[in-house]
DNA sequence: CAGAATCCCCCCGGATACTG
DNA sequence: CAGTATCCGGGGGGATTCTG
């Protein structure tokens, strides 16, 4: 049954994530915000643990092995340590990260090219939700 | 300032996304859990909010409500009430959502196609590592 | 340098109850 | 039916400290 990785009648015979919670589980896992920013970083290659730390901005160093601990165990990231003094460790795409983040940048590059009108999106939706507000009151008060 | 939606100086010339906190940002918002599975299930056509609570299985209509509002103030969905007794409500694609459905779909069927490859190399990260772990013991032991 | 471990706070998100 | 409002527990994740 665990070789079994994935049941025959948990209802993802046809592709319906909401019916399959594997997939959505590896999707909320593999889609998360720093995985995402990770594999975008190691795309040019290995990396050392330090490199990232220092590119994707804003990433703690806990969270940073976190996310390279669960990449490593999906296999879309291989680890590679040098017993050097000091001592430092490689990360690099496996072949299927390097298939994985091809949907990535994808992605990525949608809301690259997007982000302008996403702005935009935002901006209006925040002010009608303002004026709405403003409205609420004047009936209240009237 | 607030015009410019997205500031020059926020190193985002090149797509870089550790650099560009905006595009980072809208990617952990957009690329969230829910937010995909929504998505996934507006493909098809419109679809009212009973609907979507019972296809997009495990959420609460808490978080379905928070991800509708959240996507539809990124532009990606389009809410229509109508005023029926009973009332019944309706959400869409936008024309913006209908492209970014594309990478989402993309990502989804990535991961679709590929988790068995994912659930072996997570089974083998298992056990190689309660393999170590035996080992750490019998030293401290010995 | 590359982590592991610990503490601790915040907020995500579920459950429940109430409206138009 | 399609929400809103409130309460609340668990865990995600930051800051700090300690090792090999």
């Amino acid at each position: 049954m665990n070789t079994r990785s994935h049941s025959d009648n948990d209802g993802c015979h046809s592709y319906d994530p909401s019916k399959c919670p594997t997939v959505s589980e590896m999707l909320a896992r593999l889609g998360d915000k720093w995985s995402v920013l990770v594999i975008m970083m190691l795309r040019g290659g290995p990396k050392r643990f330090s490199e990232l730390k220092r590119e994707v901005v804003g990433i703690s160093q806990r969270m940073l092995t976190l996310t390279l601990r669960a990449l490593e165990r999906d296999g879309v990231v291989r680890r590679t340590v040098f017993t050097t003094v000091p001592p430092s460790v490689e990360y690099e795409l496996t072949d299927l990260g390097q298939s994985f983040a091809e949907p990535i940048v994808a992605l990525g590059s949608w809301v690259f090219s997007n982000h302008t009108l996403i702005q935009k999106a935002r901006d209006e939706f925040d002010t009608r939700q303002q004026d709405e507000r403003a409205n609420q009151k004047l009936v209240r008060v009237g």
